[in-house]
DNA sequence: GCGACAG
DNA sequence: ATCTTGTCGC
Protein backbone atom coordinates (compact mmCIF):
# COMPACT_ATOMS: atom_id res chain seq x y z
CA UNK A 1 0.00 0.00 0.00
CA UNK A 2 1.50 3.67 -0.82
CA UNK A 3 0.12 6.75 0.43
CA UNK A 4 -2.20 9.12 -1.89
CA UNK A 5 0.24 11.56 -3.18
CA UNK A 6 -1.05 15.29 -1.27
CA UNK A 7 -2.45 16.25 -4.34
CA UNK A 8 -4.81 13.44 -4.42
CA UNK A 9 -5.76 13.84 -0.95
CA UNK A 10 -6.95 17.35 -2.03
CA UNK A 11 -8.99 16.20 -4.80
CA UNK A 12 -10.51 13.88 -2.37
CA UNK A 13 -11.62 16.45 0.08
CA UNK A 14 -12.80 18.52 -2.47
CA UNK A 15 -15.74 16.33 -3.40
CA UNK A 16 -16.46 15.48 -0.06
CA UNK A 17 -16.74 18.74 0.34
CA UNK A 18 -19.22 19.23 -2.46
CA UNK A 19 -20.98 15.95 -0.83
CA UNK A 20 -21.71 17.03 2.21
CA UNK A 21 -22.21 21.12 0.87
CA UNK A 22 -25.87 19.24 -0.46
CA UNK A 23 -26.51 18.27 3.80
CA UNK A 24 -25.99 21.82 4.80
CA UNK A 25 -29.60 23.39 5.90
CA UNK A 26 -29.55 27.29 5.45
CA UNK A 27 -32.63 28.26 7.66
CA UNK A 28 -33.57 28.50 11.39
CA UNK A 29 -35.22 25.24 12.23
CA UNK A 30 -35.15 26.02 15.72
CA UNK A 31 -38.12 28.22 17.87
CA UNK A 32 -35.55 30.15 19.66
CA UNK A 33 -34.29 31.11 16.47
CA UNK A 34 -37.64 32.84 15.63
CA UNK A 35 -38.05 34.48 19.49
CA UNK A 36 -36.74 38.15 19.75
CA UNK A 37 -34.99 37.64 22.61
CA UNK A 38 -34.00 33.58 21.58
CA UNK A 39 -35.99 32.60 24.80
CA UNK A 40 -35.96 28.79 25.01
CA UNK A 41 -32.24 29.03 24.41
CA UNK A 42 -30.38 28.11 27.61
CA UNK A 43 -27.12 26.60 26.31
CA UNK A 44 -24.57 27.70 23.73
CA UNK A 45 -21.25 25.90 22.97
CA UNK A 46 -17.87 26.66 22.05
CA UNK A 47 -14.61 24.81 20.21
CA UNK A 48 -11.34 25.42 19.45
CA UNK A 49 -7.83 24.00 19.33
CA UNK A 50 -4.81 25.16 20.89
CA UNK A 51 -1.12 24.03 20.27
CA UNK A 52 2.15 23.82 21.91
CA UNK A 53 4.43 26.46 20.40
CA UNK A 54 7.11 25.25 17.12
CA UNK A 55 4.40 21.64 17.37
CA UNK A 56 2.48 20.90 14.56
CA UNK A 57 1.16 17.88 15.84
CA UNK A 58 -0.07 17.95 19.21
CA UNK A 59 -3.25 19.87 20.80
CA UNK A 60 -5.61 20.44 23.21
CA UNK A 61 -8.84 19.90 22.25
CA UNK A 62 -11.68 22.37 24.07
CA UNK A 63 -15.56 22.07 24.13
CA UNK A 64 -17.28 24.58 26.97
CA UNK A 65 -20.94 24.71 27.28
CA UNK A 66 -22.02 28.48 28.39
CA UNK A 67 -25.15 29.33 29.81
CA UNK A 68 -27.75 31.57 27.78
CA UNK A 69 -28.50 34.84 28.31
CA UNK A 70 -25.55 35.07 30.79
CA UNK A 71 -23.13 33.25 29.48
CA UNK A 72 -21.46 31.48 33.02
CA UNK A 73 -19.86 28.31 32.54
CA UNK A 74 -21.66 25.25 32.72
CA UNK A 75 -19.26 22.02 31.10
CA UNK A 76 -15.60 22.26 29.99
CA UNK A 77 -13.62 19.65 28.33
CA UNK A 78 -9.81 19.95 27.57
CA UNK A 79 -8.01 17.01 25.67
CA UNK A 80 -4.95 16.72 24.15
CA UNK A 81 -4.72 14.93 20.79
CA UNK A 82 -2.53 14.28 18.33
CA UNK A 83 -3.26 15.99 14.98
CA UNK A 84 -3.09 14.09 11.12
CA UNK A 85 -3.67 16.13 8.66
CA UNK A 86 -2.04 19.77 7.84
CA UNK A 87 -3.17 22.63 7.42
CA UNK A 88 -4.66 23.76 4.35
CA UNK A 89 -6.99 27.07 3.95
CA UNK A 90 -9.95 25.84 2.54
CA UNK A 91 -9.59 22.26 4.58
CA UNK A 92 -9.46 23.21 7.90
CA UNK A 93 -12.03 20.59 8.77
CA UNK A 94 -10.07 17.51 7.83
CA UNK A 95 -7.77 18.95 10.44
CA UNK A 96 -9.90 19.38 13.36
CA UNK A 97 -13.67 18.19 13.20
CA UNK A 98 -12.26 14.57 14.07
CA UNK A 99 -11.51 16.35 17.40
CA UNK A 100 -14.37 18.46 17.99
CA UNK A 101 -16.80 15.65 17.06
CA UNK A 102 -14.94 13.54 20.01
CA UNK A 103 -15.73 16.17 22.39
CA UNK A 104 -19.32 16.58 21.81
CA UNK A 105 -19.57 12.70 22.07
CA UNK A 106 -17.77 12.62 25.49
CA UNK A 107 -20.39 15.42 26.34
CA UNK A 108 -23.15 13.34 25.30
CA UNK A 109 -22.13 10.02 26.97
CA UNK A 110 -21.38 11.79 30.10
CA UNK A 111 -23.63 14.92 30.55
CA UNK A 112 -26.06 14.43 27.54
CA UNK A 113 -28.40 17.41 30.13
CA UNK A 114 -25.61 19.75 28.48
CA UNK A 115 -25.83 19.01 25.12
CA UNK A 116 -25.59 22.76 22.99
CA UNK A 117 -28.62 24.00 21.53
CA UNK A 118 -25.68 26.00 19.06
CA UNK A 119 -22.38 25.37 18.79
CA UNK A 120 -19.95 28.37 17.66
CA UNK A 121 -17.07 27.57 15.48
CA UNK A 122 -13.71 29.44 15.07
CA UNK A 123 -13.98 29.88 11.67
CA UNK A 124 -16.10 30.16 8.27
CA UNK A 125 -18.97 28.27 7.69
CA UNK A 126 -20.51 28.81 4.00
CA UNK A 127 -18.24 31.81 3.84
CA UNK A 128 -15.74 29.33 2.02
CA UNK A 129 -14.27 28.22 -1.64
CA UNK A 130 -16.79 25.55 -1.70
CA UNK A 131 -19.40 26.80 0.39
CA UNK A 132 -18.51 23.88 3.45
CA UNK A 133 -16.10 25.66 5.74
CA UNK A 134 -15.09 23.89 9.26
CA UNK A 135 -18.21 25.53 11.07
CA UNK A 136 -20.42 23.61 8.61
CA UNK A 137 -18.61 20.32 8.72
CA UNK A 138 -18.87 20.34 12.25
CA UNK A 139 -23.14 21.48 12.04
CA UNK A 140 -23.59 18.79 9.66
CA UNK A 141 -21.99 15.92 11.05
CA UNK A 142 -22.92 16.21 14.51
CA UNK A 143 -26.63 17.81 13.36
CA UNK A 144 -25.82 20.43 15.93
CA UNK A 145 -27.02 24.35 14.71
CA UNK A 146 -23.53 25.85 14.44
CA UNK A 147 -22.10 29.25 13.74
CA UNK A 148 -18.76 30.69 11.88
CA UNK A 149 -16.73 33.16 13.01
CA UNK A 150 -13.72 34.11 11.24
CA UNK A 151 -11.41 37.03 13.16
CA UNK A 152 -9.92 37.40 9.65
CA UNK A 153 -11.40 37.78 6.57
CA UNK A 154 -10.64 34.97 3.93
CA UNK A 155 -10.63 36.28 0.18
CA UNK A 156 -12.98 33.79 -1.62
CA UNK A 157 -15.51 34.05 -4.37
CA UNK A 158 -14.71 37.55 -5.25
CA UNK A 159 -14.93 39.38 -1.92
CA UNK A 160 -11.83 41.28 -1.74
CA UNK A 161 -9.83 42.55 1.22
CA UNK A 162 -9.43 45.79 -0.83
CA UNK A 163 -10.06 49.45 0.37
CA UNK A 164 -13.67 49.25 -0.40
CA UNK A 165 -13.57 46.64 2.10
CA UNK A 166 -12.04 48.97 4.44
CA UNK A 167 -14.32 51.81 3.22
CA UNK A 168 -17.35 49.35 4.92
CA UNK A 169 -15.53 48.96 8.07
CA UNK A 170 -15.14 52.18 8.77
CA UNK A 171 -18.93 52.54 8.32
CA UNK A 172 -19.70 50.04 11.11
CA UNK A 173 -19.86 52.53 14.05
CA UNK A 174 -21.34 50.36 16.97
CA UNK A 175 -21.98 47.28 18.35
CA UNK A 176 -24.62 45.26 16.13
CA UNK A 177 -23.88 46.77 13.16
CA UNK A 178 -22.66 44.55 9.86
CA UNK A 179 -22.69 44.48 5.92
CA UNK A 180 -22.95 41.53 3.73
CA UNK A 181 -20.06 39.76 2.42
CA UNK A 182 -21.86 39.00 -1.42
CA UNK A 183 -20.02 36.30 -3.74
CA UNK A 184 -19.57 37.51 -7.61
CA UNK A 185 -22.48 35.48 -8.16
CA UNK A 186 -24.40 37.81 -5.94
CA UNK A 187 -25.30 35.67 -2.73
CA UNK A 188 -24.75 36.30 0.27
CA UNK A 189 -22.34 34.17 2.13
CA UNK A 190 -22.08 35.72 5.14
CA UNK A 191 -21.67 39.18 7.52
CA UNK A 192 -18.70 41.33 8.54
CA UNK A 193 -20.27 42.19 12.26
CA UNK A 194 -18.78 45.15 14.59
CA UNK A 195 -19.58 42.65 17.66
CA UNK A 196 -19.31 45.03 20.37
CA UNK A 197 -18.76 48.93 20.96
CA UNK A 198 -15.74 48.80 22.03
CA UNK A 199 -14.12 46.94 18.86
CA UNK A 200 -13.63 48.68 15.58
CA UNK A 201 -12.42 45.41 13.98
CA UNK A 202 -15.15 43.56 12.99
CA UNK A 203 -15.83 39.21 12.76
CA UNK A 204 -16.66 37.48 9.60
CA UNK A 205 -19.87 35.68 10.37
CA UNK A 206 -21.37 32.87 8.59
CA UNK A 207 -23.88 29.92 8.91
CA UNK A 208 -22.66 26.94 9.66
CA UNK A 209 -25.45 24.58 9.90
CA UNK A 210 -29.72 24.68 10.83
CA UNK A 211 -29.78 28.64 11.52
CA UNK A 212 -30.20 31.51 8.83
CA UNK A 213 -27.55 34.39 8.32
CA UNK A 214 -29.44 37.20 10.56
CA UNK A 215 -30.40 34.87 12.95
CA UNK A 216 -26.34 33.76 13.36
CA UNK A 217 -25.20 37.21 12.95
CA UNK A 218 -28.20 38.74 15.91
CA UNK A 219 -26.89 35.75 17.83
CA UNK A 220 -23.35 36.29 17.69
CA UNK A 221 -23.49 39.66 18.72
CA UNK A 222 -25.55 38.88 21.87
CA UNK A 223 -23.16 36.36 23.00
CA UNK A 224 -20.20 39.07 23.00
CA UNK A 225 -18.78 40.73 26.18
CA UNK A 226 -15.49 41.82 23.96
CA UNK A 227 -15.06 40.91 20.12
CA UNK A 228 -14.91 37.12 19.73
CA UNK A 229 -18.20 35.64 21.10
CA UNK A 230 -17.90 34.48 25.00
CA UNK A 231 -18.33 30.76 23.82
CA UNK A 232 -15.34 31.22 21.47
CA UNK A 233 -13.56 33.31 23.67
CA UNK A 234 -13.49 30.72 26.84
CA UNK A 235 -12.83 28.13 24.81
CA UNK A 236 -9.44 29.64 23.42
CA UNK A 237 -8.52 30.97 27.02
CA UNK A 238 -8.95 27.52 28.75
CA UNK A 239 -7.18 25.65 26.04
CA UNK A 240 -4.52 28.05 26.22
CA UNK A 241 -4.37 27.24 29.97
CA UNK A 242 -4.18 23.98 29.88
CA UNK A 243 -1.15 24.15 27.78
CA UNK A 244 0.01 26.31 30.15
CA UNK A 245 -0.34 24.49 32.55
CA UNK A 246 0.38 20.87 31.75
CA UNK A 247 3.30 21.86 28.92
CA UNK A 248 5.20 24.11 30.59
CA UNK A 249 7.87 26.24 28.15
CA UNK A 250 11.36 25.03 28.81
CA UNK A 251 13.64 27.39 29.90
CA UNK A 252 17.30 28.39 29.21
C1' DG B 1 7.73 34.78 -10.04
C1' DC B 2 4.15 37.02 -6.87
C1' DG B 3 0.54 37.14 -3.72
C1' DA B 4 -2.78 34.78 -0.82
C1' DC B 5 -3.19 31.72 2.92
C1' DA B 6 -10.06 30.55 8.22
C1' DG B 7 -6.83 28.07 12.12
C1' DA C 1 -2.03 28.51 15.17
C1' DT C 2 2.43 30.83 17.27
C1' DC C 3 6.59 34.06 17.50
C1' DT C 4 6.34 38.62 21.47
C1' DT C 5 6.60 43.98 25.66
C1' DG C 6 5.29 47.63 26.19
C1' DT C 7 2.02 50.96 25.65
C1' DC C 8 -1.99 53.99 24.96
C1' DG C 9 -6.60 54.57 26.72
C1' DC C 10 -10.79 54.03 29.70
Amino acid sequence: MSASPPEDLVKHWESEQERLRQQVVEDDTEDWQRRPDFLGLQRVGGVDLSFIKGDEVNACAQLVVLSYPDLELLYEDSQMVALTAPYIAGFLAFRETPFLLEALQRLKLTRPELMPQVVFVDGNGLFHYREFGLACHLGVLSGIPSVGVAKNLLQVQGVYKNEEHQSQIAVLQTGGESFPLISASGKVLGKALRSCDKSSKPVYVSVGHRISLDTAVRLTHSCCRYRVPEPIRQADVRSREYLRVHFPATQT
